[in-house]
DNA sequence: GTTAGCACTCTCAAGGGTGGAGTGCTAAGG
DNA sequence: CCTTAGCACTCCACCCTTGAGAGTGCTAAC
């Protein structure tokens, strides 16, 4: 800690941070002596603050406004200041008590999870599903629609359903459809994508004996849908919360202190960074590979555009089996306590449902 | 046709519309003349205006302000005045090949449709999933997740599928869920809703002979998803366009007649109704009642909070069998006559995509 | 190190004046 | 009777000014 950083200018740091996110309005030094009864005066407050923006926590924009902080500033809040909190009793309940509600459906979880960290941080969220590293096959039907249209569910372990329709040359009955899939779901069964690939090649050089062209498309389709699968995984994005986010003072043009234009132009950059997912850039990847909760403020992200924008992350799943991200994304005047508190009661959560459908085992309760 | 409806008001009026839809500006008297080269004097447009005012198709805000079509202006509009064009060749085959690219994958057609609707008419979209009108259980299989966990994947006539996890007692083998899964199938095999409720209802009068605990949990599984989707298939509305709809002038509050607190309340209210599809009341039900291409102006929603927005609907399906609701949404200064031509095309060839899965007849070729 | 006092800066909201755009009306012309 | 030129009138949009208010930074005294 920098040495000209007295327990008071930190205590003042604090405050400001604190008031700022809260009123979205710069924070005065009169102001604060008033509201909080600080045993100074104005005067002290003042070179406090002085000393604080000269070392990089704190700004004004014009001589006569109040201070507002920096990255840096927010940065040092959640890191030194903050007081970690937890969401109450009474919430974590109601929060409970909603995924208890949808149990057993595993999309559902992921929209409710979306709409929780919306509403309790009054922000965006984002989720992305939970991700085997790897899928694996499991179990394939084939399911006539007519004579010669074919539904292909394909199962793959951790639950993921992929369906595919494909059209045949002439006409087959359901029940030699029926042997079909059997066979198929055993020559495929437990492989992943390079397993599926690779029977496929092999069955190029030395035809398979019992395989014939019928097999040879199924396995075909099996491929390209693992391969979708994979691909879209890993880009996939579900958010949520756009309103709750729009309530926020920042995308408000009449409370906004700069132009009411920027209010709009701020919401169409936020809304593009959702529905792309651009500007997220590493985020996602990273959070995989963590633990914890992880705070991403304003200019530390590596995209420019998100210069504006701060985002509360954490990675939720079983061990390293199964395992996706979910977070709040919002303004950089961001309720840091309750976002990271929301984000990590959610994530843990989502663990401990993941766990108690992969590995048949739950966690202990989650507590905080 | 009102008898004062002489031809060259019709004329002027259609040029008004036309002019304000492309420009988002109320439109002068001089400024037709100079721009369409007129044969006739500002003067004289003035008097027409003010009669096409007389009649209501008309209005301006204030005396010395242009002139702004009405709904009932946009509805002749749209009636009587408007010609009727079609996407070109071009852009019909553009979209078509995107949806070849994701043929058989049901659930893209629908995102698939969204966009490319957003995209085309420079709105917003909506669609909702093609829905039998009565879901007909078709087949049903279980899959061991592990020891007490197991997958029931419930398949559908039409090809639609639900899965839902649950636990189980005690443990069972695969053999023995793949042997109940198949003598489940066939009891339920070809029932609605209603008939799988008949059937448990009767069950518990008189045990069916062959149903022990397990069975009966399954049922009631099958039940609740039937009834859950039956609920959810009328909720549903896939959207998409925002950012496009946003780019329209009354969302920038810099070319906003008006406040540009408005144009940001009128957003929050946009992103209101397609989120929770508030609003948008019967139109749905209606749409799927009818045929053709069916348009809703402004104030002729019976929800007051649609006012200011237009929406062009149309169903798409196959006979009566499987339909859906695809269609666009924007202010009421809407380009009427491209969202239409899209919305009826994309309309089209999702209806012969349907019918070529299902009935395997293709119906001839998409063409306006 | 703390504080009172004060000058200075900048914003924000309100007021007033002006130019321009566009209409509505009237009276004259075809 | 329809069309048109001319003109007064209305209202907006913009600019400028002004004054109040908020808050700082500095200085000198405690």
């Amino acid at each position: 800690m920098a040495p000209n950083l007295t327990e008071r200018r930190l205590f003042i740091l604090k405050l400001v941070v604190q008031e700022f996110i809260e009123t979205a309005n710069p924070v005065a030094s009169e102001a604060l002596v008033r509201k909080f009864g600080l045993g100074f005066s104005s005067a002290t407050v003042r070179n406090d603050l002085a000393a604080l923006e000269e070392l990089g926590y704190l700004t004004h924009l014009h001589t006569s406004a109040g201070r507002v902080p920096t990255d840096a500033g927010y940065r040092f809040f959640v890191e030194n200041l903050m007081e970690r909190t937890s969401l109450s009793l009474v919430e974590q309940r109601m929060i409970r008590h909603q995924f208890y509600q949808v149990r057993g459906e595993l999309d559902q979880w992921i929209q409710l999870a979306g709409a929780v960290l919306a509403r309790t941080a009054q922000n965006a969220s984002l989720v992305t599903p939970p991700r085997a590293e790897q899928l694996r096959f499991k179990n394939l039907e084939l399911i006539s629609i007519h004579e010669t249209m074919v539904l292909a569910v394909m199962v793959f372990h951790s639950g993921i359903i992929k369906q595919q329709t494909f059209g045949l040359d002439g006409v087959r009955t359901s029940e030699d459809l029926r042997r079909c899939a059997g066979r198929m779901s055993e020559a495929l069964a437990d492989l992943t994508l390079s397993g599926v690939e690779e029977l496929l090649a092999q069955d190029a050089v030395r035809p398979h004996p019992t395989f014939g062209e019928f097999e040879r498309v199924v396995i075909g389709l099996v491929t390209h849908a693992m391969q979708a699968f994979e691909e879209q995984a890993r880009e996939h994005i579900y958010s949520d919360g756009l309103l709750e986010m729009l309530s926020q003072p920042e995308f408000i043009p009449a409370l906004a202190r700069d132009d009411a234009e920027r209010a709009v132009e701020r919401l169409r950059r936020a809304l593009d960074i959702l529905k792309s997912g651009r500007g997220l850039g590493q985020l996602i990847p990273q959070a995989l590979a963590s633990e914890g909760v992880q705070v991403i403020i304003g200019g530390e992200h590596s995209e420019d555009e998100m210069r504006e924008y701060s985002v509360v992350l954490a990675r939720y799943g079983v061990g390293g089996a199964v395992t996706g991200v979910l977070g709040v994304i919002g303004p950089t005047r961001m309720a840091y306590p309750r976002s990271i508190s929301t984000v990590r009661y959610i994530s843990s959560l989502m663990s401990n449902l993941l766990s108690e459908l992969y590995a048949g085992e739950s966690r202990p309760p989650v507590e905080e």
